[in-house]
RNA sequence: GCCGGCAUGGCGAAAUGGUAGACGCAACGGACUUAAAAUCCGUUGGUGGGUGACCACCGUGUGGGUUCGAGUCCCACUGCCGGUACCA
């Protein structure tokens, strides 16, 4: 394809004609947008060659820049999405520019919630409502002019990507942690002849019963985000906790490595410490108390060991096992009672409205290992049975929880630790001394803890444990539009479909609706239910968080059969010798944890497994900010502040959205959005575009006169180099919003400049292009048809980032600011070259210094060189 | 409650410990126009003074501190935004 030769040619705007809901477009972007973007299109002006391919340059290094995917929701686009897109993309066109091979690619996480929910209100199957909102979505992001790569677009629901989602569903599947705290194939325990339920007992993906979300008025399971107060989001019927057989993804097993490899990541600390502190781990011990009369051992877990001779109770989670076995027949109506009502409780009330403490004593008692006092034993919904060990141990004098239960239910309390001076020793929860607890008494906190863990060690009663609040991922869904999983059963027992009948599809359901039964809606294809005579498919399906797992890797081969990543494009992509592939990610806070925390959990699996190349995915993680409406409130239907981007587009131009959607400020900041604000950028383009083209009386276009092959005097000179210095800095800080004020400096300068030195020109275009990439490729070549032997073929897009040149910035003369005491009184301007005496006694000198020194003693002479001088005085 | 982030003109913002407010918006004045829009030129933190070029004082949420010098560093506090919530 040629570019660029014809002479442009507009037609003219009949302003009389044009109403005002139609502005007057003050530059013909309407025209050149769409044009430049067709010409990428056809041209592959962005295809990314791979290791392998013909024109692959292996001797350029790499550059992986991943937006997060987004849901393709009937909405469209949404001013939030391009803000990061158009982040990654500047810097992905920037770094080309500087000879990387840039991977910058756009997927669909595409299975979810809506299309389904679509789908029970209309019959509509999801398929078709999906495969719409990504053709939307599609011309929406074209429309932007994002250099992506479309050879490579994922999309989550495309059997071809999600054979691979359920063939690593498979290696999880096979696989189990072992003592070296990685991943290995199951085959290893097989080979050690362990037995099919100590093998199943191990697989990173297991069976468990977990509580679902059950709406019994409604017929149907819901989602966590259906529910809303603990009643369904639609119709506001109360929502139960049943249990359900369930698939689950041992991910606590990565738990410390999840926290130990964040390490060597380039992330916002404020994300690592929202990972930390999600997996929570704590360290302790457990301790072993025998139930008085029974027997039967209660094990808990603490933090604070130390305080074990405070111990006046035990609190049981409701749901513990050992309730059952323990509690008196006197009491047992009344635990009975609590028990049930607990359970009908979703995890919500039990704890938000549970704000005063609520429990049943058991009638039974334990025996404190320390010191054999008898201790009563409880049960309350404070316990919860997924942490540490579903009971503890009650030291109501230094836990706050435990002190208000017990002032409730009138326990005793007694003091174990002495704290400093000052604080009042009930409900202290901090380190002191130990007291009243014989042979730890007057050790600090930290020395009792050793010492009671030694001691309870050398008892056989206890020892050191490390317990994390990160539980093991529920990895199943009772819903249609999902992955179905790979699986049979056969006997009550699972297994695993051969990975030649990869990918499994989901049965062709006609009908939606629930099922009126916890079970899901697969159950309804009968024919696709039974795999063989003796067995039948697993019912579930797969969360969406699945699909984006692993998205990125697939962008570095999307187009394989064989691999779900051929091994050299991913070595080559995902390489680069740091702990993360990806150079550069951006996406919202609100992944912080779930989205990011799972897909490091699949890539350890996969990288243990050898499949992998890197530890971690993602190396450097920027979380944009959120754009808030002109009311400065969050973006929302209800609030009607939404903006559209096709609205902006249609009235300013994509160049126009990326510009402002980039000067709003900071990328990581929250900021609100102002129309009037695109209406800046949209000047400064259009006055851009008036320094290479005039107005004719009939509203033409013309080259103008004023941009000529000229050089540039030594004052543009210096402020173009500077301009080149400054955006190239800038981008590589992410610093967008202050790269384009230079540029609008280095613009206005022209502006008011009779003649425009075309070379100039030419050079600020490729330093705009990466921001408003259109405006540059069309100047760039309308200044072609003028000045052919200035500009050489092809795309701006593709030429060479500028190099600035230091010695045009070097300047002649400086200004010293004069300072007396710290305020500015006078500045003097010097050759550069003046030495610091000389400038020191220009400054004395000086008489708006003397005026302020007069009658004063200078101390003290301070020359920060270059810049200033302050005189000190008194 | 706990954790994190933010606080600068009328507004969005900018400032390696060194001239606070670059750049943009809005506003105001002027040029062009029959007129308006658009465009171009200029003014624009506050208070006070001067006919004027200018000058002084005050000013980065509040109060203290470090420093020759603080929007920037330290301590204490206030307000707003986000996350999280009985994790023993």
């Amino acid at each position: 394809m040629r570019i660029g030769s014809p002479a442009p040619s507009y037609a003219p705007f009949f302003r009389s004609t044009i109403m005002s809901t139609e502005r007057r477009k003050q530059f013909p972007f309407d025209e050149f947008e769409p044009k430049w973007q067709a010409t990428w299109e056809s041209a592959k002006a962005f295809r990314t060659p791979n290791p392998g391919d013909a024109d692959f340059d292996a001797s350029k290094p790499k550059y992986f820049v991943l937006d997060m995917f987004p849901y393709p929701s009937g909405n469209g686009l949404h001013v939030g999405h391009p803000e990061g897109y158009t982040a990654t993309d500047i810097i992905g066109r920037y770094k080309r520019m500087n000879g990387f091979n840039v991977l910058h690619p756009m997927g669909w996480d595409a299975f979810g919630l809506p299309a389904e929910q679509y789908a029970i209100k209309t019959g509509t199957h999801p398929r078709v409502t999906t495969e719409a909102n990504v053709a939307n979505f599609t011309k929406q992001l074209k429309s932007l002019g994002f250099a992506y790569d479309w050879d490579r677009e994922v999309n989550t629901t495309d059997p071809g990507y999600f054979k691979w989602t359920q063939w690593i569903f498979l290696k999880l599947y096979n696989s189990y942690v072992g003592d070296d705290g990685k991943a290995h194939p199951i085959s290893e325990l097989e080979a050690q002849g362990l037995s099919r339920e100590e093998i199943d007992s191990r697989r990173l993906a297991y069976v468990s019963e977990a509580p679902v979300n059950w709406c019994p008025q409604l017929g149907t399971v819901l989602a966590n985000e259906e529910v809303v107060d603990g009643k369904s989001e639609v119709g506001g019927f109360p929502v139960e906790r049943r249990p359900l057989r369930q698939w689950m993804l041992r991910i606590t097993a990565f738990a410390q490595r999840l926290i130990d490899e964040l390490d060597g990541l380039d992330w916002p600390e404020s994300i690592k410490l929202l990972q930390r502190n999600w997996i929570g781990r704590s360290e302790g011990a457990e301790v072993d108390f025998k139930v008085a009369d029974g027997g039967q051992l209660i094990r808990v877990f603490t933090t604070r060991p130390d305080t074990l001779f405070g111990a006046t109770y035990m609190v049981l989670a409701p749901e513990h096992m050992l309730v059952d076995q323990i509690v008196t027949e006197e009491q047992l109506p009344l635990v009975e009672e609590y028990r049930e009502k607990t359970a009908r409780k979703s995890d919500l009330e039990r704890t938000e409205l549970a704000k005063e403490k609520s429990g049943v004593f058991t009638g039974a008692y334990a025996i404190n290992p320390v010191n054999n006092e008898r201790i009563p034993i409880w049960i309350a919904d404070y316990v919860l049975m997924g942490y540490g060990t579903g009971a503890i141990m009650a030291v109501p004098a230094h836990d706050e929880r435990d002190f208000e239960f017990a002032k409730k239910f009138e326990l005793p309390i007694l003091q174990v630790v002495q704290p400093p001076e000052g604080h009042d020793w009930q409900g202290f929860t901090d380190n002191g001394t130990a007291v009243n607890s014989q042979f730890l008494d007057g050790l600090p906190t930290p020395d009792a803890k050793r010492r009671i863990a030694a001691w309870l060690e050398e008892k056989g009663i206890g020892k050191k444990t490390i317990n994390f609040k990160l539980r093991d991922w529920l990895f199943s869904r009772q819903r249609y539009w999902g992955e179905p999983f790979p699986l049979i059963w056969e006997n009550g027992q699972h297994a695993a479909i051969p990975e030649s009948e990869l990918p499994l599809l989901p049965p062709d359901l006609e009908d939606f609706k629930p099922t009126g039964t916890p079970e899901p809606p697969l159950s309804k294809a009968t024919d696709w239910v039974q795999y063989s005579a003796t067995a039948t498919r697993e019912l579930n399906t797969m969360p969406q968080w699945a699909g984006s797992c692993w998205y990125y890797l697939r962008y570095c081969d999307a187009k394989n059969t064989e691999r779900f990543v051929g091994e050299e494009a991913e070595k080559y992509w995902m390489g680069g010798g740091k702990p993360g592939g990806v150079d550069l990610y951006v996406g919202g806070t609100e992944h912080a944890v779930l989205h990011l925390l799972y897909a490091r959990f699949w890539h350890k699996v996969l990288f243990d497994l050898g499949f992998v190349s890197t530890p971690e995915p993602f190396q450097r993680l920027v979380n944009q900010g959120l754009i808030m409406g002109e009311d400065g409130q969050k973006m929302s239907k209800s609030r009607g502040n939404v903006v559209n981007p096709d609205d902006v587009v249609n009235d300013y131009g994509a160049d126009s959205l990326r510009l402002y959607e980039m000067a709003m400020g900071p990328l990581e900041q929250v900021k609100p959005w102002s129309m009037n604000g695109v209406v800046g950028q949209y000047r400064f383009l259009a006055r851009l575009w008036r320094l290479v083209m005039v107005e004719d009386q009939e509203g033409e276009w013309n080259f103008s006169p004023q941009l000529q092959d000229v050089p540039a005097d030594k004052n543009l000179n210096k402020l173009l180099h500077k301009t080149i210095k400054k955006v190239g800095e800038d981008i590589e800080k992410l610093s967008f919003n202050t790269a384009i004020s230079e540029m609008m400096v280095l613009n206005n300068a022209l502006t008011q400049s009779e003649i425009r030195p075309v070379a100039t020109l030419l050079t600020f275009l490729k330093v705009l292009s990466p921001f408003a990439p259109h405006l540059a490729e069309e100047l760039y070549s309308i200044i072609r048809t003028q000045f052919p032997q200035l500009v050489p073929g092809g795309f701006v897009a593709d030429v060479t980032w500028p190099a600035y040149d230091p010695t045009a910035l070097i300047e002649d003369e400086i200004e010293v600011v004069l300072q007396v005491n710290g305020k500015r009184r006078d500045s003097i301007t010097v050759p550069i070259a003046t030495p610091k005496e000389e400038i020191e006694a220009l400054a004395l000198a000086n008489a708006r210094v003397k005026e302020f020194t007069n009658g004063l003693t200078v101390r003290k002479v301070i020359y920060v060189p270059g810049k200033l001088v302050n005189i000190v005085a008194n």
